[in-house]
DNA sequence: TTGTAGGCGTTATCAT
DNA sequence: ATGATAACGCCTACAA
């Protein structure tokens, strides 16, 4: 029964009776498959191209039980961040026959819950990149196949062991070591971190930063500042946090490179040279770092092979038996430091 | 038959044996239908989470007619030009409950055209960025509803007619027109537009912007730039041929946004104030022109009004009986003019 | 080269 | 509240 005002798109069956043949015959013709003539062929291709004919996903993927739907959830497309680590899932999977569905989920408690789970609905793995609670996950992935990105250990501690559920994580201490390595050795001594403070936050960076910095010899400044909607803000106003102080820092390493386009910006404006009066260092090494001026020092993340990791765990996980354990992998990446001029 | 290695997934009939119930039962326990006691749906979802069952989308779809998936091609989703756009689409596609299937197809005479059609072959209707040819449109979509955006007349032209097929595009006049009049009326006599060179071009813009510029007493300049993998070096070599000739231009109109970002790289390296030697504007207004310095003044696309174009388009072409006519439909929009610090 | 029969997993309809 | 039966549109296997 056709949905209000919609006719029936044309079936096989159709296409069938119109070139007068059966509709194995239609099926080969379609498919590029032997055991057909050309002149058949032709004629069916005719019938079909006049009825509009196109198979069925939904047909065709049942018989076949193809299974090849990759979901990724991001926070924000429009983030230079979540597109240019999207880019490689849409090569990756494409490389391996996968549709890549893309679902933004903005942050926020409970913003279109019904609507994730209807999108999730049309996938048969997925990747998230979220701040979700655990709870929420359960209910809203069920037990199709999860791979998470970069999320909070406490938050992977509580989910439900019964499910498929793998991570891949972002390790951040070689890559805070090298920079240190690097600002110390150019002669830095208040070095800062800008430190964003979310909700599910764990001050796991902060500890980190802290041990590391203390470990040559200097003392760690760290910048909170309250998460916002724009990063560039988030930059800005910690460079007013930190020179508004009695010791402003003499090299800045910003939450990520978004924070730290802010933390430039602001210290242009303030008329502080850089990286002379002060380095900057951003993370993540995202394609626009070269865009500024100067052109920015960041711990640049190998975003290809994170998402390769993530991949293979999704297909590793779609092709394990159900009945077959599932331990939840933990895998790592970590960050290459990238010299330009901002520090 | 399980392929090779993988175990068959849980179907209905497991769970409702496992749960001692009918097939029917399971579904209304699943999908939270009335007409079933709180504790037989107890016992379902119970049978369901032990045998890991999750409803197949093939089952489902097939039988509900869903046909609510769409695929977006752009070139290159690491392009903040179209992950922006790409974030507009997923959010209108989940509003209303489509599915946004992201492929990209980056440029290049016949690069994975095979896996294009695998792809395009797991959706409902698409749209399509992207300078294909007339011809490869037509292998690869078929009879899939398709709507193109920014595509060249004459790839309009040349498209079966019998297929439905739409467009929305780009009007550059009006936006062209208005900073124009901001920079005569801020006193620049000498203005430039870059212009890259694309294989399927047609210089409508050159003639367009000479006319426009004609038309208030001013000469053109038209900076002509290879196409290249990178927009910004685009945009720093147009600074380089324009400023190594005799009579530099005295403001800049880049090709987009991403190569006025090169414009101002260029000119900063040079030593020239901008805007006070050389006013420069961009064409998009992406959310990355505040986080240079000075910030970039631009024609600002409204992302949101283009997509919805682009969605409601495809909807009505879905909507369209196979029969009825599919007069291909066109429609425009253009640019309002964002007057920041670089012009 | 072509046709026939069967089943993929689900939901809708109708009967109990 | 629950169950039996019939599609949904296609492809694989086999028969002619």
């Amino acid at each position: 029964m056709p949905k209000r005002g919609e006719t029936k798109r044309a079936g096989i069956i159709e296409v069938a009776e119109l070139a007068g043949v059966s509709r194995q015959t239609v099926t080969r013709a379609m498919n590029d498959m032997p055991g057909i003539s050309a002149q058949t062929k032709r004629r069916v291709l005719e019938a079909a191209e006049q009825l509009r004919y196109r198979p069925s996903r939904f047909g065709r993927e049942l018989v076949q039980q193809s299974a090849r739907s990759l979901g990724l959830i991001v926070s924000d497309l429009a983030n230079p961040y979540f597109s240019e680590l999207a880019s490689e899932f849409a090569k990756i999977a494409a490389a391996n026959q996968w549709a890549l569905v893309i679902i933004e989920k903005h942050p926020g408690p409970d913003t279109g819950w019904e609507q994730l789970r209807t999108l999730v609905g049309q996938v048969d793995a997925a990747i998230a990149y979220t701040d979700l609670a655990p709870h929420d996950i359960d209910r809203i992935f069920g037990s199709l196949p999860l791979v998470l990105l970069d999320a909070a250990e406490r938050t992977l501690n509580a989910l439900s062991p019964s499910r498929p559920r793998s991570a891949v994580n972002i390790d951040l201490a070689p890559g805070l070591a090298a920079v240190l390595d690097h600002l110390v050795g150019s002669g830095r001594s208040r070095i800062a971190l800008v430190d964003i403070r979310y909700p599910t936050d764990e001050s796991v960076r902060r500890e980190t930063f802290a041990r590391l910095v203390r470990d040559r010899g200097r003392e760690p400044v760290v910048i909170e500042v309250e998460a916002g909607d724009d990063d560039l803000l988030v930059g800005r106003r910690a460079v007013q946090i930190a020179f508004d102080a009695p010791h402003p820092p003499d090299a800045i390493i910003a939450f990520n490179d978004m924070s730290a386009f802010g933390v430039l910006k602001e210290l242009r404006v303030r008329d502080l040279a850089v990286p002379e009066a002060c380095a900057v260092v951003g993370i993540d090494g995202l394609k626009i770092g070269v865009f500024v001026e100067p052109e920015l020092t960041t711990l640049r993340l190998d975003f290809a092979a994170f998402a390769q990791l993530a991949f293979d765990e999704v297909v590793n996980m779609c092709a394990t038996a159900p009945g077959a354990p599932q331990p939840p992998i933990r895998r790592h990446v970590s960050h290459e430091l990238v010299v330009r001029q901002s520090g």
